[in-house]
DNA sequence: TCTCTCGCATACCCTCGGTATGACACGACC
DNA sequence: GGTCGTGTCATACCGAGGGTATGCGAGAGA
């Protein structure tokens, strides 16, 4: 069978269909139950298909996880990549841009999958990889823009976006995990910038 | 029985080797290969007892990951605490307790199990709870006692030292997975050194 | 010496990730 | 529109591994 032409056959949708339900379905378990504490028979029964739908699209529970990290955070970057790429001075779209990342470090998908499993789950090495694509690698790219812009002064970029992904990634886990986000949120986006503010140039 | 007297009797003894063996034999497969990745009748090979005697002693695989996180934990806390508590001006006392930790980030068991696995195994709010009174703890009381010597500028501490333990854990990682670990390592140091820097007070 | 209990070994179960195999439906082609 | 090929799944099964039930031998108290 050769999908010639370009209209989209019958088939070709189903089986789409029946990928994002996996995938679906798997986010949605991975961020309330965790990888380990969720099992694949969950995830076909909640997608309504069986484990021949799943291997078939997947290689196993890691690609699955993969697909599921893929998803979140291709939807997460959009978002973020506007904020970033915003014109302005520099300044003050970096600061626009790491509030936003607080903020989408607060929801429950990209905290537990991204944030906190994924390393893990992946393995540095790979998870590594993968970030200088989404996250990561946005960071790292606003971090450079500061420095070309002169705002901060001249430092191996790359490890300053290593350590400012931490710092990021904690706060968020604290504010999440705080009895009342609010004014943790609002504290840890203070003492954030007073880091930020510390390195910028006088 | 009763162990009235503070005579160590022989089975005490052997009981205590026992439980000794097995949680050795987790830390090393644990930092090898993973909490995942290493199966119980491994580590009770190694460590030449059944499992028998590992549900003797241990409620389960998470409880024995949570002794071995101790085990590591407590030993790693002598030597930075003997660091962080040395008389001296607070802020070199500061950067060397600093340094002492970025080395022992660098050894395979504290980055594997502490920094990377923890969090995931044990569920983020166990492990925070666990590290106040190991490494996070400590870092805490060594920003309290910037702050108290009026070396950096009043915030919470709690948030700082988050951030701070963050950024540490960041940078550890990366260390660990460079190519040049040592320059990397020179690099990493100068880098919190900087930040640690805007911080301070002029 | 007798007994009791702790410390551990043995054998087993069950969940779950992964695989092998087969059926069915859609699409291409005549 | 009939046939056939192939992609898309469902069903049945396997093995590994975490966890459990039970029994036994040795050391401690009397």
């Amino acid at each position: 069978m050769r999908y010639v032409s370009v209209v989209r056959t019958r088939r070709a949708e189903y089986s789409e269909s029946t990928r994002q339900a996996l995938v679906d379905s798997a986010v949605d378990l991975f961020t309330k139950r965790g990888y380990a504490g969720t099992s694949l028979d969950e995830v076909v029964k909640r997608a309504r298909v069986t484990k021949g739908a799943l291997y078939h699209h997947f290689s196993g529970k890691q690609a699955l996880f993969e697909a599921a990290f893929t998803q979140v955070e291709t939807r997460s970057i959009e978002s973020l990549t506007k904020v970033v790429t915003a014109d302005g001075p520099a300044w003050e779209t970096a600061v626009a841009g790491l509030r936003a990342y607080v903020r989408k470090c607060l929801e429950p998908e990209y905290q537990r999958i991204i944030v906190h499993e994924a390393p893990v789950v992946m393995g540095w090495e790979r998870w590594r990889e993968a970030e200088e694509q989404f996250s990561f690698g946005l960071l790292r790219t606003a971090v450079q823009l500061l420095v070309d812009a002169g705002e901060i002064e001249e430092a191996p970029v790359e490890i300053m976006a290593r350590l400012l992904f931490g710092a990021l990634s904690a706060g968020a886990s604290t504010i999440a995990s705080s009895s009342d986000p609010k004014r943790t949120g609002r504290e840890v986006e203070r003492a954030i910038l007073r880091v930020l503010d510390g390195l910028r140039k006088k």
